[in-house]
DNA sequence: AAACAAATTTAGACTTGTCTAAATACCGTG
DNA sequence: CACGGTATTTAGACAAGTCTAAATTTGTTT
């Protein structure tokens, strides 16, 4: 059975293998789990014994087969925890994250399971987040960033890519969810900045830092 | 910040000292959390640095104020996620220690009011046992134990001291519930076994064992 | 009061993770 | 191809808990 830093480390490699699973640096390990980088280069020694990831000195770390699956049972408690604190307990879902990194870790695969009946098989978590089955399975359906459409398109907000209070606040006090909708307007070069129409109502202007972590589906 | 090991200390310590707080041995902490004695002794001296229990070597130990806090803090939390289980996800009351033993570890203080408001306020658990509120404070119903009760005494089952898997099913298989009636119709003086009448209908005998370990309340 | 057994504490080791400081390896530039 | 800087690893320590074996203390029984 894994400690829930173990989980926490190959939940922070899958992330950060991104769809391509590259090699991943050990410093982008330390950043993600705000540690350092020696820590983490005894960490990495230690899951490799065990089989869970593959390692070699230098040239950054990738998930064994059995790590990714341990990686992708984690992140489904994670988002399945999320789900039930928003839709359940009506949590805001900028203060989700902090408690799903406790309850991600609680052991009890019949827990699991009773929990995914009770929220009615979601399929996807506050954020936009696909939601994986009891064998790792997930769907991704097409998405962009706001910031790769071009000027006149139409899209839908399906998603975010950071999971920050100050960004979810942002959102919500524009009125911004997901399910909104969201026509592109304008673009500056300079700034890379975007004008945008929001809810077929709001004029906005969305920093390229912004436009980036907004997950949208195209409107034909 | 407490860990968990700390907060699973203060709650056994909590248990064994009993309505009337006397000190608790090392050998009974070491036995209700399953370590050995050794290991107690240290953590009690470490426990007494940071003010959270008194300890006089070979004297036993009490809760200091700030410790029985933390330890009836915990109890709630456990209690609450015991309601949860069997309510919400349809556990049954024998399933769920081990995992409220997790549950109860983790930290946000909004999470367990909320989680308490969507529960109703529950003032016991599964087992019969009061919930403590946000202040530590729960009412305690005069209960007696039932082989404390006298040939031809009726009684109402309203708690259990005994929370192992086997006992908790056995009453299940008899149809023994929280509520159930219990009327005292034989005591055999030989093994100090009882027979019973329970739900007005079932007539069964309960080992002394069984009875002292069932919490009941008397009807007039 | 002496002897024994049971309870408790101490000593010394080990595991899991983490950190700082120092040593190496890798890589792009001149 | 050597140089300097960045990334990474190694060395040595430390904190939290746990264990076994050995030493103490306490309490009970002659
Ligand atoms: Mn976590
Ligand atoms: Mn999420
Ligand atoms: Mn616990
Ligand atoms: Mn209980």
């Amino acid at each position: 059975m894994q400690t829930s830093t173990t989980e926490d480390y190959l939940k922070a490699i899958f992330k950060l293998s991104g769809p391509s699973k590259e090699g991943v640096s050990t410093n982008a390990i330390a950043e993600e789990l705000s540690t350092k980088a020696s820590s983490v280069s005894d960490m990495v020694k230690k899951l490799a014994d065990k089989g869970l990831v593959n390692y070699i000195k230098y040239q950054g770390t990738t998930l064994s087969k059995e790590g990714e699956q341990i990686a992708l049972h984690v992140i489904r408690k994670h988002r399945l925890w999320e789900v039930f604190l928003v839709e359940k307990l009506k949590f805001g879902w900028d203060e989700i994250h902090e408690i799903a990194e406790q309850l991600e870790h609680i052991k009890s695969a019949k827990l699991i399971d009773k929990l995914d009946e009770h929220l009615g098989y979601p399929k996807n978590d506050p954020h936009g987040d696909p939601i994986p089955n009891k064998k790792g399975e997930f769907h991704t359906l097409k998405k962009y960033k706001l910031n790769d459409l071009s000027i006149g398109e139409k899209s839908i907000l399906i998603g975010v890519s950071e999971d920050s209070k100050d960004f979810l606040r942002y959102l919500d006090s524009i009125d911004l969810k997901l399910g909104s909708s969201i026509e592109i307007l304008d673009f500056f070069q300079f700034d890379k900045s975007l004008k945008v129409l929001v809810n077929q109502k709001t004029e906005r202007t969305f920093s390229e830092l912004v436009a980036k972590n907004l997950n949208v589906s195209k409107e034909k």
